[in-house]
DNA sequence: TCGTTTAATGGAATCGATTCCATGTATTAA
DNA sequence: TTAATACATGGAATCGATTCCATTAAACGA
């Protein structure tokens, strides 16, 4: 490959010039413009980006950090970014925790070794070890819908928590008191998803429903977990089953509402499911979905504007208002 | 943030000998080790990736080219690629094209300004631009599962001429005689996804089927795209309606049967749907679809395998036989 | 004992761009 | 006419690592 220094040999030239006719500086005559764009033409140069990146100290590069993009939420979360850095010129890259914290430490390693400028967190395994970064490098990570506990770091959240309670009125309201709960987190504080357990948690509390703590799943994450719960259900509560399930996923839902079809259960006539997301699939659902929308291109958007605007200190628009990022409960057939 | 030279400067040595050792070659007393690794520790020293991937030439990154991640198809090829590439240490940075030749434009150069080690293109949109490429690089480039019309280009395919060829003889042996085709790319030879279409095309002269260019949709990718499909095939057909659809991708079947059941068609009773790929969510469907399953892992690993073979020249299993790359119908309800 | 390997080490050169500095010429102001 | 700016340019220094080369010390063989 061609170097800028080939160019300038060619061009007859110095260095220092053709860097500056590549860089839109001024103080570039007519006559070398033209001789430093034949070199380049002639020998098909292209700068190197890695030595630019080193001499800058910037590379342009955005990583976003999530649990799984086969989660269509995540899949659609990360192209509303894509879109957004992109016009930005950014580029973006992306790694997937799969539940595994030491993923998550690979990931933020680059930003240690320079390899992005800023990270976009969705998703969070270690909180200590986040939260270490995060002070190490204020303006460079932000969280995107995760908790933060801590507020010296960056974020977007969403309340959650209101949602979730008003999910569950909702269900209560149609007169079912018997609730499983699903979470992708754990069932404890220090979980992540853990605003929406403790909604579910105080909500029981406030209706004084018993928990049956066999009712209660985590890490469940995928379609084929919702079925393996659904037949668990089944084969352990001999005359008892619930009546509700709020899940945090349509992924799951999906599946507990075919297992539970497929075992002559009515879904909702029996037990309501609950999902959560608005995935694209939910509305083609065998029994479309009761589920609740988060709003994800007003999501995304805010978390690249903020990050943006604390990497560069230059003025990015700040167009999303906090009514963009209500979520919505999203009424179908489910629940 | 600390550099190489800073600590050897701190641990009383040269840099040549911190370089080594960082990098485990002998020739590093045991009295240096300690002596360095003290001062790596006290000044929180990481490596700048950026310099190392200047001078070594090399990045560790390969590019993923796809149409759209929101697909559950790539994302799930995607997922498979990254766990494979992690595996010898390798980031991953993906793009989506959008159908946006551009955006394919701006991907490719990343080879050329050495941001990526190979790209693996699991879509291309202008193949010209890609074959330009492939020549000036031909170890860095791979196809994914897309036409190949020059065998001087890395690929791996898999026959989907034959799996549509005997979908649709499927299809026709449950007396569908009138079809709908499909694609989510345009309807002639350059496009992608022409395989696919040859095979229809063949098919519908073997059996002298007469193809109604109304029945012909390009470029439809989402559940979206099959409702409006569905709207206008029941607006325009007056009083006839096709009996079989074949489509190249369950989003857009899902879609289609929804619309078709909302105005009270039945299927497969009145119109049989075939998909395309066996999404996750093609099990869970309103009717579980009848589709051609892809052999997404099989698929990536031997991708990466090829590709790293040909980057390194270093010997990488190969372990995936042809019988791992077949395509395969699944038949459910939908058909 | 002396020549020859082997082990350790420091530091300059290098990767390919950007930027600062020094220098020179042309233009303008007074 | 002269001083002060503005315009153009070449090239050295720099970013932070790796690697080659030169040098020295220790171990080895005969």
């Amino acid at each position: 490959m061609a170097t800028i220094k080939e160019i300038a040999k060619k061009a007859g030239v110095g260095v220092g010039t053709v860097s500056r006719y590549l860089n839109d500086h001024p103080y570039v005559s007519e006559d070398k413009r033209k001789k430093i764009q034949a070199a380049i033409d002639e020998l098909d140069y292209t700068p190197s980006a890695i030595a630019t990146q080193l001499r800058s100290q910037s590379t342009k590069n955005i990583g976003v950090l999530v649990s799984r993009l086969a989660n269509p939420f995540f899949a659609e979360l990360f192209d509303a970014i894509e879109r957004k850095l992109n016009l930005y010129g950014y580029q973006v890259l992306v790694s997937q925790t799969h539940d595994d914290s030491a993923a998550e430490q690979r990931f933020l390693d680059q930003l240690k070794n320079h390899q992005v400028d800023g990270v976009i967190l969705a998703s969070v395994e270690n909180h200590e070890l986040v939260r270490s970064f995060a002070q190490a490098y204020p303006q460079k990570v932000i969280l995107l819908n995760e908790e933060n506990k801590y507020q010296d770091i960056q974020s977007v959240t969403l309340n959650h928590y209101q949602a979730t309670f008003d999910a569950l009125n909702y269900l209560f309201n149609q007169g079912n008191h018997h609730f499983v709960y699903i979470t992708g987190g754990n069932y404890d504080v220090k979980s992540h998803g853990y605003s929406r357990t403790k909604a579910f948690q105080d909500f029981a509390k406030q209706h004084q429903l018993s928990i049956n703590p066999d009712w209660i799943f985590s890490q469940k994450h995928t379609a084929a977990d919702g079925q393996e719960i659904a037949r668990n259900l089944i084969k352990n509560s001999k005359n008892t089953l619930p009546d509700a399930i709020f899940t945090n996923s349509d992924e799951v839902a999906i599946g507990l509402i075919d297992e539970l079809q497929k075992n002559n259960i009515s879904v909702p006539k029996d037990i309501a499911v609950m999902g959560y997301d608005d995935q694209p699939f939910a509305r083609f659902a065998a029994v479309p979905l009761t589920t609740i929308r988060q709003p994800i291109s007003a999501m995304a958007n805010k978390a690249v504007n903020i990050l943006l605007r604390s990497l560069t200190g230059q003025d990015v628009p700040e167009n999303i208002t906090n009514e963009d990022l209500k979520l919505k409960l999203i009424i179908r057939k489910s629940a």
